[in-house]
DNA sequence: CGATTGGGAT
């Protein structure tokens, strides 16, 4: 600094701290001030008793000198004089808006180095790391408290496990207990609340044994459960669908004089909706009504979740006016939860006209509504209509999220449009979000339906090495993949390696293994899954029993798949349109038609719901035994019923009346098909053809294939800059690649994020 | 600590 600046600063200085508007009485001052006259100022002794007149030059140098401002020396030369003036909430305001524009964390260094690095300012400094989503900071900065032993206040504490708990990556959990147990032998005495995020943390990793054990373990530290602590165990016990031992801790809850609130009981009304068993979902509102807890929108919410989950859409809708007459007014949740019931059920027309209707009752769409019609639209795979939707979102002011662009990335992936696929990742990633396990696992199915299985093992241990959360979904699509290709050992050796992690396996990863086990007629140790998963506290749902059922008539047993089905029904299980599916075709194959016959009777009298493929089954089974009168009268009876006839059933036909050789009656049945338009057959050969010989093409264009070659032999060398830019060169010259291009550029993608947390130096 | 949307199973 020259003379003359430093005299300037002597002169400021004094105004500053003479003044009683010191910073107004900066003003004719303000042409003279410098980033580094700034900088002295906020660092002069002289200034540091007068902390608002220290805010207000931040303020100053935000306008004149914004890159000043965001330099770590210049903030920490305010905080610690702020600090000692007990000015904290003002300090924690000043980091947090610095730290959510420091994305390279240049703070971090600068404060492990600061000379006066007071306990209040670590403590801040931890919560506010944090509060912008950076618990790991938070708890270098909690380690380095340990190590100087200073003592943290709870509320510190509580904020740094909480941040590890919520922000879940890689072992966050298990360093939310470190840090428990730190904060204990540094003297700190925790409360309930400190319990119930330990206890948050245990269910988010499954371990609710260890949950149910901090019940106990509190009152060592003199803390008791109250109705947060059982709420968050029942609530997670719900969601994994371990209803029985939700009902126990319930008893358990009111054993300890606890009242169960309004939420204990929606959570396990939830809890039963989900796994589909209504009648006991019901039973708990009455138990709510008897306590003189009323149902609110989040009880009826959740029933007509329930009801949609079973098709029943138009009970569901009845609900709904019920709310409207009790003057529980349905809200946007209610809406969209039908309106996804509609599309679940094919009922679409009525889906988009409760999309009208909401508006008029003054209900406006959310980026979830959005999100359901575009999930629809890729089930249907019409992948324009998707985008399309996206940009009516955005048109109305409404931006995509990380649900929309996963959803877009399965449904390009699904339609086999890898192309457009990855080039919704590179938007994702354009707009701010980063890839998660759901890209992961979309992915990796991709892979296995490629029968890349080698290439997605080596995928998941990548991808966990750069920090995704590896789930039970990434270990049972891996799992069903081996099984497909027929590689038992290593679908095995993944469940075991899963169970080893410690993650722990729902229903549907069950589902996987046991039908892999029944496809390879393994039935018996199927179940044996299937008393694991009982034992785990699981309850099975259809497809569970369907798959075991399938895997006995699979081997031929059908005394044993129909003694399995008669004790089933006698618990929980309600036979649905695949159970009948599945006995029919079983029964058919078998040659025993007649019984298949009474069977679909017996159904149909029952009023139960049969589909397309129940006719199909049937159909094709009695054009084989050349009943061709009472097959052609299914094919009326369908049509009346408005489930076909499709593809399948014209095959059926066919292909019967041409091995049976009665050339005659075959072309009457084609001529026919050509009268009602229905030549699906003939054209969807030929697409197929088409599509075949023109991915052919696309493969044998040697601009293509040279491309292709070097952006995968660049991406395994881990050269991904050099892949990319082919991959737009490629792109320019509008050169289509071939699949596994697409899928190598992607898995860059996901590779490319960073590790597990860097561990700082200081 | 509770409801709707995205990834895996018949």
């Amino acid at each position: 600094m020259s003379k003359a600046e430093s005299e300037v600063l002597k002169s400021l200085i004094k105004i500053l701290t003479s003044s009683k508007n010191p910073v107004d009485s900066l003003t004719p001052y303000t042409p003279l001030l410098t980033p580094t006259l700034l900088q002295s100022l906020v660092s002069s002794p002289s200034l540091s008793s007068h902390p608002s007149t220290l805010l207000s030059l931040h303020k100053l140098s935000l306008s004149l000198f914004p890159s000043l401002s965001s330099s770590p020396s210049f903030l920490l030369s305010l905080l610690p004089p702020l600090i000692s003036r007990y000015k904290f909430s003002e300090c924690k305001s000043l980091l947090l808006s610095f730290l959510s524009s420091d994305p390279q964390n240049t703070l971090f260094t600068s404060l492990v180095h600061h000379p006066s690095l007071s306990k209040p300012l670590l403590e801040i400094s931890v919560s506010s790391y944090v509060q912008s989503g950076k618990p790991h900071l938070g708890l270098e900065l909690f380690n380095l408290m340990k190590r100087l032993k200073k003592k943290p206040n709870l509320l510190t504490c509580n904020n740094l496990i909480n941040g590890l708990v919520k922000f879940p990556s890689l072992h966050s959990i298990q360093l939310g207990k470190q840090v428990f147990h730190d904060s204990i032998t540094l003297g700190v005495i925790p409360e309930t609340s400190t319990f119930n995020i330990l206890i948050l943390g245990c269910c988010l990793e499954g371990k609710f044994n260890e949950a149910i054990s901090f019940i106990e373990k509190m009152k060592d530290f003199g803390c008791f459960p109250d109705n947060v602590t059982y709420n968050t165990i029942l609530a997670y016990l719900c969601k994994k669908g371990m209803l029985k031992e939700a009902r126990d801790l319930l008893q358990d809850m009111k054993e300890k004089g606890l009242i169960p609130n309004r939420k204990t009981y929606n959570i396990l009304v939830s809890g039963y909706c989900r796994i589909g068993w209504l009648k006991e979902a019901s039973k708990i509102i009455d138990l709510m009504v008897q306590n003189d807890v009323l149902p609110d929108v989040w009880t009826y919410n959740m029933l007509i979740n329930g009801l949609c989950g079973e098709g029943r859409i138009e009970e569901a809708v009845k609900l709904r006016d019920e709310m409207e007459n009790l003057k529980v007014l349905p809200d946007v949740v209610t809406y969209n939860t039908l309106i996804n019931g509609y599309f679940e059920w094919g009922c679409s027309e009525e889906g988009f006209r409760l999309v009208e209707e909401m508006r008029e009752k003054g209900v406006e769409p959310i980026a979830v509504t959005h999100n359901i019609l575009v999930k629809w639209y890729c089930k249907e795979g019409k992948m324009d209509e998707a985008s399309e939707r996206v940009r009516v979102m955005e048109e109305s002011g409404l931006s995509p999220d990380k649900v929309t662009y996963n959803t877009l990335i399965n449904g390009y992936c699904k339609a086999g449009k890898l192309a457009e696929a990855f080039r919704m990742m590179g938007v994702m990633l354009r707009k701010g979000f980063k890839m998660d396990t759901i890209t992961l696992n979309t992915l990796l199915h991709t892979l296995c339906e490629e029968r890349k299985l080698k290439k997605a093992s080596e995928l998941l241990i990548t991808a966990s090495k750069r920090g995704y959360l590896i789930d039970e979904v990434s270990y049972g699509t891996l799992i069903a993949g081996y099984f497909k290709v027929g590689n038992e050992d290593k679908a095995m050796k993944l469940w075991n390696e899963m169970k080893e992690k410690e993650i722990i396996p729902s229903i549907v990863t069950y589902n996987t293994i046991i039908g892999g086990l029944c496809q390879l007629g393994k039935t018996e140790q199927a179940i044996g899954k299937l008393n694991e998963l009982l034992e785990s506290g699981l309850v099975p749902a259809e497809t569970t029993y369907n798959t075991i059922i399938h895997g006995y008539f699979k081997e031929g047993k059908v005394e044993k798949a129909f003694e399995f089905y008669n004790k089933m029904a006698k618990n929980s299980f309600k036979p649905d349109v695949f159970t009948c599916n599945i006995l029919l075709s079983g029964l058919c194959r078998e040659g025993m038609l007649e019984k298949a016959l009474k069977l679909f009777d017996a159904w149909i009298s029952k009023g139960k719901a049969i589909d397309g493929v129940t006719y199909n089954t049937m159909i094709s089974s009695l054009c084989k035994e050349g009943r061709y009168e009472a097959a052609y009268h299914l094919v009326s009876e369908m049509k009346e019923r408005n489930l076909g006839p499709d593809n399948y059933t014209y095959k059926a036909i066919l292909d019967a009346l041409t091995s049976a050789g009665r050339m005659k009656e075959l072309e009457e049945v084609i001529s026919k098909m050509v009268e009602a338009g229905k030549v699906h057959e003939q054209s969807l050969q030929s697409k197929e053809q088409n599509v075949k010989t023109s991915e052919i093409l696309k493969e044998s264009d040697p601009d293509s294939n040279a491309c292709s070659v070097q952006i995968i032999e660049l991406c395994n060398q881990g050269r991904y800059k050099d892949a990319m830019r082919i991959f737009r060169v490629s792109n320019e010259k509008g050169v289509a690649l071939n699949k596994s291009t697409y899928i190598v550029l992607m898995e860059g993608l996901i590779k490319r994020r960073k590790g597990t947390t860097k561990s700082v130096q200081y």
